[in-house]
RNA sequence: GGCCCCAUCGUCUAGUGGCCCAGGACAUUAGCUUCUCAGGCUAAAGACCGGGGUUCGAGUCCCCGUGGGGCUACCA
């Protein structure tokens, strides 16, 4: 049985480099149809920490990398490292050595594997035939003065405990196999296959780190990027499917994968196309389900409570969907749908809004005010039939007029019948578009981007906008 | 310093000796679309690190140089 492990550390939350890692180790598996161990590296008691283990198993699952197997942790095997250290002391294979300084003076002595001189072959996977002589290497540790095993030692009992048949991580590794191979040939046992795979670098060389930015998973999730856009950028980071496609599914990437296409070269890490890809990824996603996605950002931000309005959410999103690189942006772009009519406005918003005459605003509001918010009374009974979840119709209670009224789809005022409205008074007072256009934006958001404008209006409502409009003029003294 | 690894457009890559005067994507620039921005569409610009070999033929194989990275802990 094929089996590959992804074993974090939890010194520091999931990096980006570690989630390429276990995600290599997860299409891998998928591909071979065998299985993928999670352990937690957390021998070294002092920098590992509880929280972060939570954290990373979080991470893991968002990113969809379940694990078939684990998690295992090494805090609760001392045991059996201990075991098998003792084991080679007894086999004249490791000695003792006591603790040099005096820090270490009322601690037990360290157990230390002696070296042999040879020449050590391996064959990665990925970077083919690479050759080690051990006659450079110290004694390794194996156990400290302090009773935890070296990670080295720990890894190589481990992952022949766990029977791991491939061993697929970070190449910066590449130079402690020989020291491994050196305990599986001490220890009699079957070594495993290596694959290293090449480190995330950042854009002025050397490895991906906090100075150029997010580099945790969790702050990407928390910005509002799609699990599937980071899966699918971090998979084209090294590799590449077949073809010419930049945008791959998780269950397409496990059916293509191969170790022996990775490539050897570090990759930079790039923002860019990250961000490209996440907006491809809300493009194409289905609006309800971005809807679902949006709503903690709006919460958060404290544009939306508990009672949201699904529908009108749905509408709003749909509006900002194609302009979105990552959800958290959704925020700053449509808080106008969400707060109370606006008093202040910027300096070049003003500037606009006043290079429309009072008649024409005056006029606007009258054409606005005169399109039927409401569909007639038949097609809403029969809107309301379809769309109330009741069992059976025949137990459906008459609606009162006041809901028939609130619960009526609002098809009169479409963008359609705002833009009609807008470009009859655009061509009486033999104005440009634009003139129109651009101080109406101003008036209505304070913006000078944003969605169609008359979209934006029909999404905004007509009760709304007109009371936003009259406020505004009021405000400004026009 | 020692040992190990790597090297195609700014970035991610395709390329496994002739299909490559090197293909795609992001970014950049220009045009079109349009009420703005974004988007979309079209186009342009942009690379085989250097030097030696091997071969009829090299981005592709070998060697040297240069550059980058990793390891060199009683960290993982």
């Amino acid at each position: 049985m094929l089996k590959v492990r992804f074993a974090p550390s939890p010194t520091g939350s999931l990096h980006l480099g570690s989630a390429r890692t276990a995600l290599f180790n997860f299409l891998f598996a998928g591909n071979k149809k065998g299985r993928f161990v999670l352990r937690i590296e957390d021998s070294d008691r002092e920098r590992s920490d509880k929280k972060l283990v939570e954290e990373i198993l979080e991470d893991l699952r968002w990113l969809g990398l379940q694990w078939d197997e684990g998690p295992y942790f090494q805090s609760e095997r001392i045991d059996l490292y201990k075991k098998y250290a003792e084991k080679l002391l007894n086999e004249g294979k490791a000695y003792l050595e006591k603790a040099q300084s005096a820090k270490r003076k009322a601690q037990s002595a360290a157990i230390v594997f002696k070296v042999h001189p040879q020449k050590i072959k391996i064959n990665d996977l990925i970077y083919g035939e690479i050759e080690f002589d051990t006659s450079v290497l110290k004694d390794q540790v194996l156990m400290k003065s302090d009773g935890s095993p070296t990670y080295n030692f720990a890894c190589v009992i481990d992952d022949h405990q766990l029977r791991i048949t491939h061993i697929i991580r970070g190449d910066d590794h590449i130079s402690n196999t020989p020291k491994q191979i050196m305990f599986y040939q001490a220890l009699g046992w079957q070594i495993p296959e290596f694959a290293h795979i090449p480190l995330i670098m950042e854009p002025g060389g050397g490895r991906l780190s906090k100075r150029y930015g997010a580099t945790a998973v969790g702050e990407y999730r928390q910005k509002g990027y799609l699990s599937e856009a980071l899966i699918n950028y971090l998979a084209l980071l090294g590799w590449a499917p077949a073809g010419t496609r930049e945008i791959v599914s998780l269950d397409e990437m496990i059916s293509k994968f191969s170790l022996s296409k990775i490539n050897k070269t570090k990759a930079i890490f790039n923002i860019d196309k990250l961000n490209w890809l996440n907006a491809q990824y809300i493009k194409q996603t289905e609006t309800k389900r971005m809807v679902e996605l949006c709503i903690p950002f709006l919460r958060k931000d404290g544009l939306i409570s508990n009672d949201y309005d699904f529908s009108h959410l749905e509408k709003i999103v749909d509006l900002f969907k194609g302009r979105l690189k990552y959800l958290s942006q959704i925020s700053a772009m449509a808080d106008y749908f969400f707060l109370p009519a606006r008093l202040k406005y910027s300096k070049e918003a003003k500037t606009v809004i006043k290079k429309l005459d009072k008649e024409i605003w005056q006029e606007l509001i009258k054409r606005l005010d005169n399109i039927d918010d409401f569909t007639p009374l038949e097609k809403a009974v029969d809107f309301n039939r379809r769309s109330l979840p009741i069992k059976g119709d025949g137990g459906l209670k008459p609606p009162s007029p006041q809901t028939l009224r609130e619960r009526s789809s609002p098809t009169g005022f479409t963008a359609d019948n705002v833009e009609k409205a807008c470009r009859e008074i655009i061509a009486e007072k033999g104005i440009k578009g634009a003139e129109l256009i651009h101080p109406l934006r101003a008036a209505l958001t304070n913006m000078p981007v944003g969605p169609g404008l008359f979209e934006l209006i029909s999404v905004l409502g007509k009760k709304k906008a007109i009371e936003r409009l009259k406020v505004c003029l009021a405000t400004l003294g026009i």
